[in-house]
DNA sequence: ATACTGATAGCCT
DNA sequence: GGCTATCAGTATG
């Protein structure tokens, strides 16, 4: 028998920890998305970790700015971001406070108001596809910047919250190098997801883009 | 299934 | 001015 998964929130502490503790330790766990349509729930299935100021692969490296404010922030906040000038993307601020250190949310199960999540990603062909990346899966989530900075450890009736879910076993989790990050030649496997999950986003190498003239 | 390309705007040098 | 923690559409095996 199964038991049935976990409805308390994550607390501070969990996210009081390493980042590369905390990245696999996410998977299998729960956001809750409440939206005036209804809540929305996914099951966690890939993430990434940036390691803050020494990595070069994060938003942190350069040191603080206006966008970025949140990550060096207390852990257990989101840190939302705008790119490629369409989409959001969302992260969780690990500790300690100071390190700008976060965990990249990319893809997920939607468990939850799978009704809800259609309506705004209309391209979807099939409900595996509602939040395999992560910009799918902040638009499935209606998650934008005006979330920055939320409480992930708040309540389930708050806007975003993280329960504590069913976490995946380690022999369940694999992890290989990060999605289309400049320069991570596969140096740092930072990228955790489970094995042979359907909603796990493709990997794909950075490319760089010729200039057009 | 994989491979390539254009779209789009905020961010940082 | 160059780059980007991406996606959808099209082409091809």
């Amino acid at each position: 028998m199964i038991a049935a998964p976990d409805r308390t929130p994550l607390t501070r502490d969990f996210f009081d920890r390493p980042v590369l503790e905390v990245a696999p330790d996410l998977l299998g766990r729960v956001l809750v998305r409440t939206t005036p349509d209804g809540p929305i729930e996914l099951r966690l299935t890939e993430v990434e970790a940036y390691d803050g100021p020494n990595d070069p692969g994060s938003h942190a490296y350069r040191g603080r700015t206006l966008r970025n404010d949140v990550m060096f922030g207390p852990p257990g906040y989101v840190y939302v971001y705008f790119t490629y000038g369409m989409w959001h993307c969302m992260n969780l601020v690990c500790g300690p406070e100071g390190r700008a250190s976060g965990v990249l949310l990319r893809a997920g199960e939607i468990t939850e108001g799978a009704e809800v999540a259609r309506k705004r990603r209309l391209s979807a062909r099939h409900d595996r596809e509602l939040a395999k990346g992560p910009a799918r899966l902040a638009t499935a989530l209606g998650v934008d910047r005006s979330l920055d900075g939320t409480d992930a450890c708040a309540s389930e009736s708050s806007p975003l919250s993280l329960l504590h879910g069913t976490p995946a076993t380690s022999d369940q989790v694999l992890n290989g190098p990060r999605t289309g990050v400049a320069g991570d030649g596969g140096v740092h496997p930072w990228r955790f997801w489970i094995t042979g999950d359907p909603t796990v986003s493709p990997y794909r190498a950075h490319t760089p883009r010729r200039r057009r003239t």
